[in-house]
DNA sequence: GTAAGTGTTC
């Protein structure tokens, strides 16, 4: 210890708890074991309690709860700030159960009474777990014991529930609270955007600025998604202009969520621009920007710029790799998927569920069920997205057959449930495969036995099930037997049917829905015309071609990869639609957004010999 | 006189 030549007075029980504060924001554990050691010498029994909540604050900051809990043990009679601390603690460091665990005991065994502050941290570790039934039992107590004045209570529930989606709940509370600040704002602006309600955060926003109310770097970020999930440019780039006035523009996380909003309106250039003004870019910024290319069909432009961003000595995080992954699987280049496995083995990504998911997709992409069984079978953690890449991999090759065994493996010998987009793949693969009645079996047990509501795509697949196969008046029928209105993707596997079938009157029954449901398609009116045009009926084949042309249709542009040889060769094809499986995979990876860089290792620099170099 | 708590980007 540094002396400075005070030889009177030591520190006490008001001192310590001031320097071991200054430890725990230092991150410096040494430093504060040290003075740990010094309160034992002093204090051998009954340590101050102040002294205690600081030893646990700085043990867990250190990210050692069970130090922490050591430091707990030590006290008979631990007060509510010292069972608050512990409770934090395990929720700060990722341990949400153990958060509830604590919080129970306190109150059920010892019979304590939590105050704002413990309800507080309840409330984060109600968010970590997403239970958002402990979550309104808080909100009850809040209520019962007049507590729903505390500004900071309010604002963990409200985020509670803006993360759980529970919409209604959020808007209500933010509603009812007598006092709110820019972190209640921000939160419901955020929470609509993540629930998809892009008018209502927008609306809210406004609100914000029509009644001067201050915003920050958060506020702006939350209203950015809001554009960027309505494909709203107009509104991003007025959001754009007013945070270049504030100076909050060169903030990293909005122009990052400026990249991304850009990106996600189809704007490239536009956010490449925001992206080379960042002075400072980090590994966010760099994912952003690839992961952007690959949304805007440039999934060639992704990879470079996933190279760029290593000879920047930018290391990928668990994100980064996943985004480059789905890229490389958007290319479907074989010889790419090989060199990234050997970089994510390098890097020590093998273990994480969401890095081996991407892979699993990548070799089925690349036709290589091989190499991604070989991932799945090597993951010591296979979850509910493993799983279902694997059963949606066997599905694209069309193996149905081993796709629905790996279902019954999955059921027989783990826990895992399975959730929709399981089904989605299964179905999809028996669709592949051409097996009816597996799929109808499969539909029934998912509806039945596992209670789970089909979506939209789940009933376009069924369709497509039964058209694919010929069984169009099954298929019709199915369709108008729904419970929900059928939406495009539904009809369109009825025209697709139809024209393969060559069932002009059934085709005229599902076009006329989409023309309705979706009129500036042009696919949909060349498939009826093709149908027209196998029955020589040119009069409809003409007046279809002159509807086109009156609207000015125009078939989407999107890119694709062909690999020839050891060469690669991109080029812009007229007619890539997106296809079921890369629909399976999307929905897989939204339902699992809430992805955690957990199996980072910190020994992972950058090893690229020749063989790992990506494209 | 002293201890615990809320929202950000891929």
């Amino acid at each position: 210890m540094v002396s400075y030549g005070i030889t009177k007075g030591k520190p006490d029980n008001y001192t310590i708890p001031i320097v071991l504060k200054a430890c725990a924001g230092l991150q410096a554990l040494e430093f504060g074991k040290m003075v740990h050691g010094f309160v034992e010498k002093i204090e051998k029994t009954d340590v101050d309690m102040f002294v205690g909540a600081s030893l646990i604050e700085l043990y867990s900051k250190c990210g050692k709860m069970d130090e922490a809990f050591q430091v707990f043990l030590g006290f008979s009679q631990p007060d509510v700030v010292m069972w608050t601390s512990m409770i934090t603690g395990y929720e700060q460091n990722g341990n949400a159960e153990k958060a509830v665990d604590f919080f129970s005991q306190m109150v059920i065994i010892e019979h304590l009474n939590p105050d704002p502050i413990t309800l507080v941290s309840l409330a984060s570790a109600c968010t970590q777990l997403s239970d958002s039934k402990l979550g309104s039992s808080i909100h009850g107590f809040m209520i019962r014991r007049n507590l729903d004045y505390d500004l900071s209570l309010a604002n963990s529930l409200l985020n509670l529930y803006a993360k759980t989606g529970s919409v209604n709940a959020a808007a209500k509370l933010f509603e009812k609270m007598p006092t709110k600040d820019v972190i209640s704002w921000s939160s419901l602006i955020a929470c609509y955007s993540h629930n998809g309600l892009a008018a209502e955060a927008l609306n809210l926003f406004n609100e914000m600025i029509d009644r001067k109310i201050k915003f920050n770097s958060v506020t702006v970020v939350a209203a950015l998604q809001a554009c960027a999930v309505a494909c709203n440019l107009e509104e991003g780039k007025r959001i754009h202009e007013l945070v270049a006035r504030k100076g909050l523009e060169l903030d990293i996380s909005v122009s990052t969520a400026l990249i991304d909003m850009y990106m996600k309106c189809f704007s490239p250039e536009e956010a490449l621009d925001v992206f080379e003004k960042m002075p400072k870019k980090d590994v966010v910024s760099w994912a952003a920007l690839l992961s952007g290319y690959s949304t805007n069909g440039m999934s060639f432009k992704s990879m470079g710029t996933f190279n760029t961003m290593r000879l920047n000595n930018i290391k990928p995080d668990a994100v980064a790799m996943v985004k480059i992954l789905v890229s490389c699987s958007d290319l479907g280049i074989l010889q790419q998927a090989l060199c990234l496995h050997d970089y994510v083995i390098k890097t020590g990504f093998t273990n994480n569920i969401f890095v081996g998911a991407s892979l699993i997709e990548l070799y089925s992409k690349c036709g290589n069920i091989v190499n991604a069984m070989k991932v799945f079978e090597g993951l010591k953690v296979k979850d509910i997205v493993t799983w279902s890449a694997i059963i949606a991999g066997y599905g694209i090759q069309g193996q149905g057959r081993e796709a629905l065994k790996l279902f019954n493996k999955m059921i027989e010998t783990s826990e895992v449930m399975p959730n929709e987009v399981t089904f989605l793949s299964l179905l999809s693969a028996c669709s592949h495969a051409g097996l009816i009645e597996e799929g109808i079996k499969i539909f029934n047990m998912m509806l039945h036995k596992y209670r789970i509501k089909p979506m939209m795509e789940h009933y376009s697949i069924i369709v497509d099930l039964l058209g694919r196969t010929g069984e169009l008046d099954r298929a019709l029928n199915f369709v108008e037997k729904m419970p929900i209105p059928a939406g495009p993707h539904v009809w369109g596997a009825l025209l697709g049917a139809a024209c393969v079938h060559h069932k002009s009157e059934l085709g005229e029954i599902a076009a006329k829905n989409l023309f309705k449901l979706d009129p500036n398609n042009a696919g949909y009116h060349i498939l009826l015309s093709k149908i027209y045009a196998v029955e020589k009926n040119w009069d409809n084949v003409g007046k279809l071609r002159d509807m086109v042309k009156e609207k000015r249709l125009k078939k989407m542009l999107g890119e694709s990869v062909i690999e020839a040889g050891n060469e690669v060769h991109s080029f812009v094809a007229n007619d890539r639609l997106h296809s079921e499986s890369d629909q399976i995979y999307r929905l897989l990876r939204n339902l699992n957004v809430n992805m955690k860089d957990e199996s980072h290792s910190s020994n992972s620099r950058s090893y690229l010999q020749g063989s790992v170099e990506v494209v």
